[in-house]
DNA sequence: TATTGTTATACTCTATAACTATA
DNA sequence: TATAGTTATAGAGTATAACAATA
């Protein structure tokens, strides 16, 4: 474990960041918004988007609690964008599937999450480049 | 308005940037339930360290309705941690002060707070100001 | 017995609208 | 009249515990 670090380019720095994270959150809020989504709800349609999956996985991917998958998922479906299936190698398991509607509106909310990709727009190609490779070596394993 | 960028490099920054801020909310969420507080108490706990503020004004800052900070201000004035003091200069005004073990329980949340010090720790000092430049050109004029 | 998904429950956060006390 | 804070209400997210179906 690394020592926390507490001079004054560090604590710079996590304010920078977590100004960055403020933003990034309230403009995926209003995004989702525009698409008449909550942010949860909005998160799993886009985790299935990139692949179905069984109800207990996705709460997995978001960290909370299965049964609160149910209900966004209840929610989902009743828009018409997701659809429960049996897994025919586990009738225990439903796989939660986006429909093609689903699928439409997560392309579409992807293309209007125009975060830091506006802000990007900032910086040379060089400038993203190196912070790429900031970014990459301080998430470290997660991202190699 | 810049123009949108959907170069694989740009597309990746975007999704470096978005595996940060979910790490950094996780690990906000986290410190936050160390101290028995919700997130939002804990924002709200944070700026009344800073700075004590009319009711309205910490709306504006969080960016919510004013009454959703009644009953978040009510559940922090019961813990003990900020009270509630008539503004002398406007009688409709009430001022959420923290206490001072409200000051004391934001200073260890701010301590536990240890999400981008510690990857921080992963890069070295000059690296640490490249990243800080970086952000700082991103985010533009709210920064300067 | 263990696991998957659900239900039931309680709490918190959120927006909206109506209310009160001041200004 | 306008503003600050509150209350009332309804919807959504969250965790916990208990349950049915299946493994």
């Amino acid at each position: 474990m690394a020592t926390s670090r507490t001079d004054p380019l560090t604590l710079e720095v996590v304010e920078l960041i977590g100004t960055v994270v403020a933003r990034y959150y309230e403009e995926y809020e209003q995004a989702a918004a525009q698409h008449a989504l909550t942010g949860a709800q909005a998160r799993v349609l886009g985790l299935l988007s990139l692949d179905p999956l069984p109800m207990r996985r996705i709460a997995q991917k978001l960290k909370c609690e299965p049964s609160n998958i149910t209900g966004i998922v209840d929610r989902l479906e009743a828009r018409g964008l997701v659809e429960r299936r049996p897994d025919p190698d586990d009738r225990r398991v439903k796989l939660a599937v986006p429909t093609d509607e689903g699928l439409d509106t997560a392309r579409r909310l992807r293309d209007s999450l125009d975060f830091a990709r506006e802000p990007l727009g900032e910086l040379t190609e060089g400038e993203r480049t190196l912070l790429r490779d900031l970014l990459r070596r301080m998430l470290g394993a997660d991202v190699a």
